[in-house]
DNA sequence: ATGAAAGCGCTAACAC
DNA sequence: GTGTTAGCGCTTTCAT
């Protein structure tokens, strides 16, 4: 009877190891990678054995034999007011590749701000966690940071108090390049615009305005309320103040989008009328009229740097922080151009 | 020496047992739901113990021993041809809370169509998996299928040979609306457009055309090569052979959004010249000029009943296929109104 | 070169 | 009620 092989059960390495008449630590052995030690006789048993029984090796309890586990987290906050959100799938993808690559597994999770716990950043489950930051002061991810529990951050470089570990993308040169590029076009009356208060965006357009010697606008804010209503009543206080305005330097490209929308609105022509450069490069800047000029991430570039560090931490291969800030591009499309005048 | 608590490594259950003065099996007890049984003295002593010592339970330990990974695997395809990115996003958001609230993990993958295997339909990873559909006959995910392995599609349902357990949404009954919408608005003239083939979504067109009297166009695909001159091409068509079309039925709103795009470079106006409605209601739709009318997946609706079903197939409560297509909903923007003359 | 045996941290049957 | 014990499936000393 015992030569009967049950072929429903799932069949363990103590079944493949009685089948093929050796010890569970010889084939332990063959099936992993420990090539050496086992004579090519018995190694040929035992793969034989274990492709007629069709073992496959139980990733659990080899993990908990080996004390790790062999996955990534992946934090996503939840509130994403300021993220865009196919900024974070691509995000999400590369990441989900790099890690892969590594053989390692990605466990993915939404960060609810209220309750700061994560299974993707329990030290029982993965080995380090990859966490999206908000880039604000509050950012919830922050809390799940532990001893035992390597985990490097995707922005914050530029908080008052950025993270042990981050990989960033250099928003300042970013907008000031976007910036440049406005007054290199020959704007002068540039103004400035964001989703909530950015403080890195807007000086890297102050310095670049006062580089060239003009005056920066001071930042305008759409804040929260209907996105559209609250877009045009920034857009108001700009010429308000700066009936000159020919050119709008927006802190990411769902704004200037809505800005093209409030602009064409109020009767006035993108490019023709006022420029609009944007931030992020999403989708969408690519498909809408007129396409957008932006500012493009790096995002494989930024995933796979993460999580190749990620890695090294957990292995202990390194251990100095990482700080790394990736430096952007801007993508010139048809939402700008030279001034009337 | 052993009142000394070693802070530094981690406890494991029995460290919290010795510390008590307990057995392991009774720690286990209580600190598991097992709530009977113990005496409320031994209870507090473990649960102090266990407070002091920090104890965290070790995840995978407890899932080795259970036979469960309770966790579920999300694969999704890395040819995102016809699928939106948004689209999925939003479902993944929404998968992963489902499954979170149920509490359960998820191990993501973006399945890479040449090899057709991923750890998060691994049965020693995870307890079952969603798989998103390519919607196409050759989709890779079927290849994923496996004994021991539950797993719920989503999209699907229309194929030829439909996967054994899904949940879709109603693309036939979601184009007829559409396009009895601009029906209704008096056009007469309307035309039907796809990125590639898309039987069931013209289906729903002919079958609204027909009903009301009127004789559908045939279907235009725009397909490979670069989207926008492809656009433009497949719109060259539609107006050689029907000059007076006034409407257009886009299988999904990115197409949509293109032929806008396009119809604008011609010098049409929409939707005074021609009206345009879309699928997916992607976030662009809503921002864009004029924005989009669509039909709107209920995203979270399939993310749900997908989660609940899978975990009762993993539990066994039940296993009758599941076949559910979800209804879609109108939605009317500014890209449609009634023709001029 | 090979096998016996202990152990990863937890759960659950079974005695007491 | 409570503790002992035997696993879950794998890896890995340590003898032989």
């Amino acid at each position: 009877m015992s030569s009967i092989t049950p072929a429903k059960i799932k069949p363990s390495l103590r079944d493949v190891a009685d089948a093929a008449g050796v010890s569970r630590s010889a084939a332990s052995l063959v099936l992993n990678d420990g090539d050496i030690r086992i004579s090519d006789e018995k190694r040929k048993l035992i793969m034989d054995a274990a492709r007629e029984l069709g073992y496959r090796p139980h990733v659990g309890a080899r993990r908990l034999s080996l004390q790790k586990t062999d996955t990534i987290g992946l934090v996503i906050p939840q509130d994403l007011s300021r993220l865009s959100q196919l900024y974070l799938f691509e995000l999400t993808r590369h990441i989900t590749e790099a890690a892969k690559y590594r053989n390692y597994d990605i466990l993915l999770d939404f960060l609810h701000p209220a309750k700061p716990e994560s299974p993707a950043a329990d030290p029982t489950r993965v080995d380090g966690a990859v966490l999206i930051s908000t880039r604000t002061a509050e950012d919830p991810s922050f809390n799940l940071i532990q001893e035992n529990l390597p985990c490097v951050f995707i922005g914050g470089a530029f908080l008052d108090r950025p993270p042990e570990n981050y990989v960033d993308f250099d928003i300042k040169t970013g907008t000031s390049e976007a910036t440049r590029h406005l007054i290199g076009l020959g704007h002068t009356d540039i103004a400035f615009m964001a989703g909530i208060a950015s403080p890195v965006k807007y000086s890297g357009y102050a310095d670049a305005m006062k580089e060239a010697h003009l005056t920066p606008q001071k930042p305008r804010v759409t804040g929260p309320g209907d996105p559209d209503k609250e877009t045009s009543r920034a857009l108001e206080a700009v010429f308000n103040e700066h009936p000159n305005t020919s050119a709008i330097v927006a802190a990411n490209d769902t704004l200037a989008i809505r800005l093209v929308k409030a602009l064409t609105k109020k009767g006035m022509l993108i490019p023709n009328d006022v420029s609009v450069v944007g931030f992020d490069d999403i989708e969408t800047s690519s498909l809408i009229m007129p396409s957008l000029t932006t500012v493009r991430i790096p995002m494989k570039e930024l995933a796979v740097l993460t999580v190749n560090h990620l890695i090294d931490l957990i292995r202990e291969k390194r251990t100095e922080p990482l700080h790394e800030i990736l430096p952007t591009e801007l993508i010139l499309r048809d939402s700008t151009r030279s001034p009337r005048n």
